[in-house]
DNA sequence: GTTGTGACACATT
DNA sequence: AAATGTGCCACAA
């Protein structure tokens, strides 16, 4: 019943929960915001990013650990400055899941 | 109301 | 191994 303008609400929850020095990924958000398919809505909940200053779409990223070239807000160097800002190694745009990806996903 | 697209993920070829 | 196709959901025209 009218659940419907949740979506996004639920997936910028998420984001803004990304511990710093850390980076998650489009289908771990979903999944955390309780549907493992929107990774594609999570996706486009960034791109219409209603507050990026509390939504730090630059500690999202692929399943691969890559930042989205349609996503360069300011061009992938900026994306890349911002990580390591973070702590977050990053290299050509790749950053190493293994470490860096967000595991502790307790709120 | 239907069709197409999209800052993804997974399966199959 | 890489590349392609399909599935998922929501929004725009």
């Amino acid at each position: 019943m009218a659940e419907s303008g949740n979506s996004y609400q639920k997936i910028y929850e998420i984001v803004k929960q990304i511990p710093k020095g850390c980076v998650a990924s489009y289908g771990q958000v979903a999944a955390l915001a309780g549907n493992p398919r929107w990774a594609r809505v999570v996706g486009y909940a960034l791109h219409v990013n209603p507050d990026p200053a509390h939504i730090p779409c630059y500690r999202v990223v692929n399943r691969e650990g890559r930042l989205s070239d349609a996503f360069a807000f300011g061009g992938v160097n900026e994306q890349k400055l911002l990580l390591e800002a973070e702590g977050v190694e990053v290299t050509d745009g790749y950053v190493d899941m293994e470490l860096y990806q967000w595991k502790k996903f307790r709120i």
